[in-house]
Order: C-alpha cells, then structure tokens, then sequence
DNA sequence: GCAAAAGTGTTCTGTCTACACCCATGT
DNA sequence: ACATGGGTGTAGACAGAACACTTTTGC
C-alpha cells in the first residue's frame, strides 16, 4: 500500500525584483541543503495542506525577506519530472515587485540582491523562472505601469523612467515618456520638490493608491474628456 | 512516520474551446465518482511520476478528445484547500482552441459540448477555470489571431469574423475587420470560393502554417514595406 | 558662469473608428 | 427581378516616434 511513497511535492518559488544601484536586482536565497548545497536559488517553499498558493507564496517572500502587501502574482508553473534531481517537485512560481524604500531585507552571506543581467549559476530551473518573469513583467509594463511598486512613495518622473529603462531594456525619450505618463489615471502631481543636492530640483509625485490592495492596484488611462 | 499520508495531489483540466452551431462551446464530461458524482467538469486527471505538465495535459486531452497537435496553453493553477470537498488537490489548468473539423469527439450522455454562455452546474471550480480561459483567450486575441485555431482549414474572412464576434462577445464592424486582418503574417488568399449553396460565394483563405507546431503558431502583422 | 539634470511642443506617420453602397449569385 | 450575404474606401481622431532647446539649481 506504501509502495507507491513516492508522490508530487508541490512548492511555490517566488521572484522578487527590485531597483537597486540603478540595475534591477532579483533576491537569491544560498542553499543550505542537497541538492544544489551551496548554489543561489529563489526563495520559494513547500505549499502548507491548508493554505492556498496565494497565501503560500506571501508566507514565503514575508518569511524571507520581511515584505508584505505587494503585487504579487502567480506566472507560471513549472513541473518537468526533471527539474529537481531526486524528487519530482512541481513549483508553482510567483513573482512581486518591491519598492527599494520598504526593503528591510537584512542581507547576509546567504541572502543577497544579484543582478538579473549578472546572475550567478543557480539552482533547478530558477534561471528559466527568473527569465520568465522579466518577460511577463515586461507584458505587464506595457499595460499599467507597475513600475510604481519599485518606486518609493513619491518620486520624480526621471526616477520612474529609468525605472521602464531597466525594466525593458532600451532607453526610452523623455518627452514621449512624461506625455504618456501623465496620461495615468491616479498619478498625482506634487507641490514637493526632490533636493537631491544635484542640481535643479525635479517635481515628485505620486499615485493615489499607492498603498492600496496590490490586486486592484492597476492603473490605468485617464478617461478622455468628452 | 506515515501519519503525514494527507498530501497534494496534483491534476491538470483542460478547458476546451469550439465554435459550434454559432456559439463557444466547451466540452464538458460527467463525473462517474464522487465527490460531484453526475456533474459536469471539464476533462482532468492526475499528472504522472515522469511526465511534465504539458504533456500530461496533452495526454488527458487525447484521452478525452482524441485531439491532438493543438494550441495548449498553460492557464492558471487553482489551488485553493476548499476547491475540492475531500482532498488538497492542486489543479493546473490549460486551454485549447479546436477546430470544428478536427472534433472527431464522439459525444455521449457522459461527453458532450455545452455553450460557454450557458453553462450547467460545474464540478469544484470548474466554472471559475472556464471563465478564467475566456479572458485569456480574449487577451491573446487581441494579440494574434488564435481564431484561425477555430476555423476549418479554409474558411471565409465572415467565419473568422464570426469566431471573433463570439469570442470577444461583441460585434465587429466588416470593413474594419477585413482591413485589419488582411495584415496578418500567414494569411493566404486562396482562388477558390465557397459554394454553401447560399448567395454569393465568398473568398476562402487559409493560414501558410495552420499545421505548424502550436508552439510557434503566433500570427503577426505583415512587415512594412520599406 | 558653467555643469548637470529638469522640463517642455510640434510634426509625421500609422492605426482605429465610424459609416453606406454596389456586386455576384441562387432562386 | 429580387433577396441574400460578399465585398469595398474615405475621413477624422488618436497614439507613438522622432527630435532640440531653455530653465533652474549647486558649485
């Protein structure tokens, strides 16, 4: 009855991106267990009996690195019988953008941002996961402008153009940058200056719902006048 | 040691799509056991030790279709405790778009289409899975023209215009639709008519890879003369 | 006064929308 | 000859891309 021990483990990977040292930076968690002892990986977990993998995957990132109320959004599950080398491990992958501001990850010599254009070799298929959601982060990027969550809760318009650079890769023209985002419905232009010391002071804004459920924290086109 | 027997158990559905008697349709089967025992779900059954999850959903749908060689789609994994009544079974869902032609589906009392917008009481979330695929399956509309999946090898630009109109649940005005999809890679204009015994024969077209690999059957816009 | 980043408009091009009439065929 | 669905073009609104100079501040 017993023979059939070997079953489907299922846990949840997450990917977090974050803004830092003006490159876009994914959280690497060091294995301290076989397989892979040693070797970078995302942070993810086993799924508990009673939650569900939204929850898991909150439980995971906020036990990793301390971070809750984010946008978080499941991308895809990955479930070759090959990509864990001794047990069948199908993950189920999410992934969340976090603002440099609320991150009180305290890095260690086993928990560290790396890169995502520099990556160091990494454990299972966690390279093709983060690969993945640079992609759909990106799909997304184009639709709402998500890049709010890597921003701190005001910031210039330059902050957040270079924070679309980064995300897409190529450098985009600031005067078609600004006439597209202003169009965003709940961006709000502050009477607050930055005074970064540099030189002519930039005009900070924010977004209304900045703090808002991530699951309605879309933003989107103002309405045309009529 | 065997006091955790209660673990995840694993399936794939697959939510599959059709256009039937002018509608979309989605095949459904009967439960035999229980729990839902007599109700309606969409095709599903459990992953194998050594297979992935495309090719366990490819399997279940050739099991239940005799479909092959198709658009497949990874959906969404639903994998709330309560979705099923007795067990933590964590579902990851797909989605096809079949041709009517291609439907040898022998419908029986325990297998038969049923129109999307009239839907009977569903097994789990079953109803949830299909909503969930009639969104994506709209976004990716928009995208590339995936109806050519519901058409018949040949088929009129009004029949393509129809799969849109019963997808996106709204009418499309002719002239616009045509300009529009005239543009798209792939499409050929065939020198034979329809002869539905109606009126006017009307041009039929076909797509240049319609039996291509599903993978790579993305149909975009013609490049701009330069 | 100069270095450095902030800020600002116009033109062109392509795409989307709205909209109405003639055409080819079967009966 | 007529009924039916097939087929076609134009004008206006809007969105995206290219492109360069002035302004404000710290030093």
């Amino acid at each position: 009855m017993f023979k059939e021990t070997k079953t489907h483990e299922i846990t949840v990977d997450t990917v977090i991106l974050t803004l830092k040292n003006d490159s876009l930076q994914v959280l690497l968690v060091k294995r301290e267990n076989e397989p892979f002892k040693g070797k970078w990986a995302i942070p993810g977990g086993y799924v508990r009996m009673s939650e569900n993998l939204d929850d898991a995957a909150m439980r995971v990132l906020k036990e990793k690195t301390n971070v809750d109320n984010i946008y978080l959004e499941q991308l895809y599950t990955f479930g070759d019988p090959l990509r864990h080398p001794v047990a069948r491990v199908i993950t189920c992958a999410y992934f969340a953008l976090i603002r440099a501001e609320d991150v009180n990850v305290e890095t260690t010599d086993n928990v560290q941002w790396h890169k995502v254009n520099d990556l160091p070799a990494l454990a299972f298929d966690h390279k093709e996961i983060i690969q993945y959601s640079l992609k759909r982060t990106r799909e997304r990027l184009e639709l709402c402008p998500v890049a709010y969550q890597l921003l701190n809760e005001k910031f210039t318009l330059t902050e957040m153009q270079r924070a679309y650079e980064l995300i897409m890769g190529k450098n985009l023209d600031k005067r078609n940058f600004r006439k597209k985002v202003i169009q965003t419905e709940g961006l709000i232009e502050l009477d607050e200056f930055s005074k970064t010391s540099s030189k002519r002071p930039a005009r900070l804004y924010t977004f209304e719902s900045i703090k808002l459920d991530s699951k309605r924290a879309h933003f989107i086109k103002k309405e045309k006048k009529s």
